[in-house]
DNA sequence: CCTACCACCTGTAAGC
DNA sequence: TGCTTACAGGTGGTAG
């Protein structure tokens, strides 16, 4: 589940449902999974046999678990993972990927993962960015504009350094992270702003306005469970959200854009697609991208 | 240093 | 009915 509110509606699920609970024993199925526990797989099973978890955290699209052991188990979902609440008798998964058994006899969390762009580790914590205590490979990872500690001044500036069109700036987790490809287009519609606009020519108003619209549409979308077109994209109960029935361009290509009536259009970008719509976010004489 | 591109995977849907 | 191609909510490493 990609996005930040996917994310967090995982993330939640896990406090619910982890939280207080103590591991029992880890079963890696895939090494791919755990590719980035650089000690490897049966490192991570022994750092998680008989530890407990303490809380369930969340920067942008990363997830994990702190653990009383002063470690962290880190989870990044990719493009397809899931963490599963699921009968420790269950069948495995067909994408199970790894399985977290619990001392109390209750439900496994489940690892499972499809296209395994996503993975797990154990890892120390570390001073992360705005002042957090973050796992060690989420250090370079920007704030997220649902954080309280969101400096917004510092990311006007930021993107206003940059060379490069708006949406690589809103894509870019080290200038501000959870946003991906749905919700960016998303918040360029709402801000009226094309996403190759170029980044050193934004007035710092238009700069709040993207960032305003990332957070209302996240927020909404949060509201909604999340965005879900398929079965790929659900919580840990395994339930989809319903916020693609809200969105406004994202994958709609030659319907109607809501505020003026005009075909939204797709565009290929950055090895995937863009949309827009023509009048409402009209593309700059100038543009990167 | 900074920016842009590509590889990494599996599955589904559309096109021929 | 096959077979091929395009595409999918992301990230890190690396070439320029």
């Amino acid at each position: 589940m990609p996005e930040l509110p996917e994310v967090e509606v995982v993330r939640r699920g896990a406090a619910t449902f982890a939280v207080g609970r103590t591991i029992a024993h880890a079963e890696v199925h895939h090494p791919r999974a755990v590719r980035r526990h650089a000690a490897g797989g049966a490192d991570l099973e022994a750092r998680l046999a008989g530890v407990a978890i303490a809380e369930a955290e969340r920067r942008g699209k990363f997830l994990w678990l702190a653990l009383d052991s002063g470690e962290a188990l880190l989870v990044h979902l990719g493009m397809s993972g899931q963490l599963l609440v699921q009968p420790p008798t269950a069948p495995p998964e067909k994408h199970l990927r790894v399985r977290l058994a619990f001392a109390d006899g209750g439900p496994d969390l489940r690892f499972v993962d499809q296209r395994t762009f996503g993975g797990l580790s154990v890892e120390p914590l570390v001073p992360g960015r705005g002042g957090r205590t973050v796992p060690r490979s989420v250090a370079h990872i920007a704030p997220d504009p649902l954080e309280p500690g969101f400096d917004l001044p510092a990311f006007r500036a930021a993107v206003r350094r940059r060379r490069t069109g708006l949406k690589r700036a809103l894509l870019d987790q080290t200038l501000v992270s959870g946003i991906g490809n749905i919700y960016a287009d998303e918040a360029l519609w709402r801000a009226g702003l094309h996403y190759a606009r170029p980044t050193e020519t934004l007035r710092p108003a238009e700069i709040d306005r993207v960032l305003a619209g990332a957070v209302e549409v996240m927020n909404a979308a949060l509201a909604a469970g999340g965005t879900s077109f398929d079965s790929l994209y659900v919580n840990v109960n395994g339930e989809s959200g319903y916020f693609d029935r809200s969105l406004q361009v994202y994958g709609r290509e030659g319907l109607e854009c809501a505020r003026c009536g005009s075909a939204v259009r797709r565009d290929a970008f950055m090895n995937r697609s863009s949309f827009s719509c023509p009048r409402c976010q009209p593309r700059p004489r100038r543009a990167h991208g």
